[in-house]
RNA sequence: GCCCCCGUAGCUCAGUGGAUAGAGCGCAGCCCUCCGGAGGCUGAAGCACAGGUUCGAGUCCUGUCGGGGGCACCA
């Protein structure tokens, strides 16, 4: 299907070379042609802006340019008017029969509607979500969680083969702590005397998830692992943990390609590698301080054993970072440097990261750590999300995993519902911090967008059920018999395609949930409007106006999966 | 102190350097003898402030003020 604004562009582009070879126009460069639709419906379908823009370099003014590009316009079957409008607008207008036949193109195009090229024959990752198993996902996490499982659905979308990632850590510290957490509950669980750490130290995983485990374990293996150390708790709860977020994350229809765990690296000898490859190019230093170093930081760190740096300020940081602590083990950037070199040499054309804001130094490090073994970054789009917060009872709810008092993603797709959570939690520009009111959004589901967007397909799937009941059917429908209202809602279902090209390219998934609502509330009027199977409409209209709402029907379904979304026959 | 994000309607947020800045919730009214009410229509109400760039700034730049987050030999 066509990109109305990309077709607009070509003809204006050929109208101004046309303009150029006829000598009306100064020859220069074509800048790149905007063209999108107005904010007033009286303003046409589409508006350019470009005769403005050419001004000085054409040496006249915006509307005589605007009129010499208009002479030249090639002729455009989707076209019926083009004019110039004050300061030098060129406003188009879409041809209603061009319009209506789209019906049918639609219809044919399916769930593929829209299905872009932009990406094709390219591989795309995204890696989302990457949590540590140390617990269930909770609100915080889930935001990304949408944010990437969106983009990985508007790449496809733009043609893109796309992988979903999950890298998690299960070298560190943090799986450590899970490990001590899950064995404590374990001697718990068998009734030892042992000390259940106070809610103050935060290398205690307070869960009740881990009296569960704990629970389970005892169950299966019984005192046999009562001596043993942190390790088969850390695995065993690792493994149980993994399936509890998979579970969650499968409710949301989440589902990731490849997990990828940091101990590979390691196996793989990957970290040190690279640990090499930075000290070959002479990026790393031995020392118990950084270099340059204030006298406090000096003082502070003089009886420290040297650790070692990597000189990530030559690159443009503010301070050099520690890859290898003074005990000998790596800090969690140099297996990420090594997770991205590994991202890199698997030759995708696109690598799409989703963090949070606590990461945004840390992946700057990673990022001059890869400039500084000479590897090319531009593959890589780093997406990072504001924070989430939970208000409840008009109150601030802070979260965190390790408190014990978390707001999980379960809790809340129990709460309210997979398609509630997916919705809320994408629209919202991820450079904006998101309140998630649990009030509203439990008490208000009744009202929410999510089930006025969906009613949009509902209400189409209803008017099919009586449509079969009554016998009147859409084929052959003569399409040329639909109306102004129709017209309005296919002009507003063939920006789905730029809508996507736009989420796709600039990586802004909340642009497709506005969209959705843009479109359900283009569709509720005319539904109102538009009766299809009412005694007094004729059947040739009736079954015009069926094609219609099938069309709708169609563009309504792909936007719901497009946001992974259900689009339900009932509500 | 330094770095990142945000300041748009009463609240929560959209808005690609273009024309008269939009939605949801809330508020004030109105509409269902419909195949389909989780619906439709109308109204009140806004770009934090000060400079700058530009033919044109909510949008770009600088500063001020306000809110959130980050500044570990954690991940």
């Amino acid at each position: 299907m066509k990109l109305l604004p990309h077709e607009h562009a070509r003809l204006i582009e050929q109208a101004i070379r046309s303009a150029q070879a006829d000598g009306e126009l100064p020859v220069f460069e074509i800048p790149a042609i905007e063209i999108r639709p107005p904010k007033k419906a009286d303003q046409g379908d589409y508006a350019c802006a470009v005769a403005m823009q050419l001004s000085k370099v054409a040496g006249k003014n915006p509307s005589d340019i605007a009129s010499i590009i208009l002479k030249h316009l090639p002729q455009a079957d989707f076209l019926s008017s083009a004019e110039v409008v004050k300061p030098g607008f060129i406003n188009f207008r879409l041809n209603d029969n061009w319009l209506r036949a789209q019906v049918e193109t639609i219809i044919n195009e399916g769930e593929a509607l829209f299905q872009l090229e932009i990406g094709k024959g390219k591989r795309a990752q995204v890696e989302f979500v990457s949590a540590n198993p140390t617990g269930p996902l909770h609100i915080g996490r889930s935001r990304g969680a949408m944010v990437g499982d969106t983009i990985a659905r508007l790449l496809e979308a733009a043609g893109y083969t796309v992988e979903r990632e999950y890298y998690f850590n299960n070298a560190g510290v943090q799986m450590a702590n899970l490990g001590n957490s899950m064995r404590i509950r374990y001697l718990e669980a068998l009734g030892v005397a042992v000390e259940i750490p106070g809610k103050d130290d935060k290398t205690f995983y307070h869960g009740e998830y881990l009296k569960d485990f704990a629970r389970n374990l005892v169950t299966e293996q019984g005192d046999s692992l009562k001596a043993d150390d942190w390790k088969p708790f850390k695995e065993y709860a690792e493994k149980r943990m993994f399936e509890i977020i998979k579970t969650t994350l499968k409710r949301v229809n989440i589902q990731h390609d490849v997990f990828f765990n940091e101990n590979s690296l390691y196996e793989s000898e990957a970290v040190w590698e690279t640990l090499k490859k930075l000290e070959d190019g002479g990026n790393i230093y031995s020392a118990n301080v950084r270099e340059n170093a204030s006298d406090e930081e000096r003082e502070k760190g003089k009886n420290n054993a040297p650790a070692k740096w990597f000189r990530s300020s030559t690159y443009g940081d503010k301070e050099d970072r520690v890859v290898v602590k003074s005990d000998g083990s790596p800090t969690y950037t140099l297996p990420d440097i090594a997770y991205h070199i590994n991202k890199l040499e698997r030759g995708f054309d696109l690598l799409v990261n989703i963090l949070g804001a606590d990461h945004i130094v840390e992946h700057q490090v990673v990022k001059y750590g890869l400039q500084a073994l000479g590897l090319d970054t531009s593959p890589i789009h780093v997406i990072i999300i504001q924070f989430v917060r939970l208000i409840r009872g008009g109150e601030i709810d802070k979260m965190s995993t390790r408190s014990g008092n978390i707001e999980t993603l379960d809790d809340l797709i129990d709460q309210t519902s997979p398609d509630v959570v997916r919705y809320i939690l994408l629209a919202r520009s991820a450079d904006s911090h998101l309140d998630f009111d649990l009030d509203l959004a439990v008490k208000q589901s009744n009202e929410n967008p999510v089930y006025y967007i969906q009613n949009a397909y509902v209400r189409c799937a209803g008017i099919f059920r009586e449509a079969e009941a009554r016998g009147v059917s859409d084929e052959g429908a003569d399409v040329s018999k639909l109306g102004n209202a129709e017209l309005r809602f296919l002009r507003k279902a063939l920006e789905l395609g730029d809508i996507i090209e736009l989420a796709a390219t600039q990586f802004e998934p909340h642009r497709i949930a506005f969209y959705a609502h843009e479109l359900a509330s283009t569709f509720h009027p005319i539904y109102d409007e538009v009766r299809a199977l009412h005694g007094d409409v004729p059947l040739e209209l009736q079954k015009a106006r069926l094609r219609f709402y099938r069309a709708a029907q169609v563009v309504l379904k792909r936007v719901l999966s497009l946001m992974g979304m259900s689009a339900p026959e009932r509500m």
